[in-house]
DNA sequence: TCATTATTCACCCTTTTGGGTGAATAATAA
DNA sequence: TTATTATTCACCCAAAAGGGTGAATAATGA
């Protein structure tokens, strides 16, 4: 389907975000940077586990990396959320019209009825 | 991971817009009502497959099938949407957030050294 | 009743996902 | 130099996703 560029990075800023260990690792480092191992702690999977969610975390650019010495720290990028936002919205300004389209079929034939 | 039914929904409206050709039909479907067929129409995929993607639609509640004689008319339903823009506005509060408490630092530090 | 139309069901197949393990790499500390 | 620590890499595995085909079901039209 459409594989132009914007959908495409719409589908992994998605599915990054379409599961819950991703979504609270992004939860942390809403709050502040941290690294691959702090990321990793709350959770009963193992570290390289972890270390995989980021990488799609990244591929999303959801999350940017910086080494410093051996750490690698980790820190939210939201703007591809934006994106997502964006996309919503037009749905719902599509579905909005449509109903007022609707509306405005229903009382076209109120009038005819009166 | 946080398997409480909120996170759960969150899952499967997530990962059902994650995918173009299923945001392809809610985008035809936020604008009327239409059948499997319909739907079907523009894709190059077999009718079997858009209908396993309305399916998977069902599921997440952003489609709701009524049938009318042999034919299944569907709706969109944009519901489950808010709950994706709500996650989304409540990662952008924390973002804001500790952005304010590192600037409050920086200012502290400032004041520091003058 | 019989053919046609609208859809799903039951399978099949390949690719991706999400998890795990153990070895490799790289920086730091002793 | 040698341990230790932080992380990834290279595999392995099971389950799910996404696509396909052909048969079943159900309503409609002739």
């Amino acid at each position: 389907m459409k594989a132009n560029s914007l959908s495409r990075s719409l589908d992994s800023t998605l599915h990054a975000i379409a599961d819950p260990t991703r979504r609270a690792i992004l939860r942390r480092l809403a709050r502040s940077e941290a690294r691959v191992t702090d990321l990793a702690a709350p959770f009963r999977i193992s570290l390289n586990s972890v270390s995989k969610h980021i990488r799609t975390l990244e591929r999303a650019k959801l999350v940017e990396r910086r080494k410093v010495g051996r750490e690698h720290i980790l820190r939210f990028r939201p703007e591809p959320l934006h994106r997502v936002q964006e996309w919503i919205m037009k749905q719902q300004e599509f579905w909005r019209a449509s109903l007022e389209a609707l509306d405005g079929l229903l009382n076209q034939a109120n009038d005819m009825e009166e």
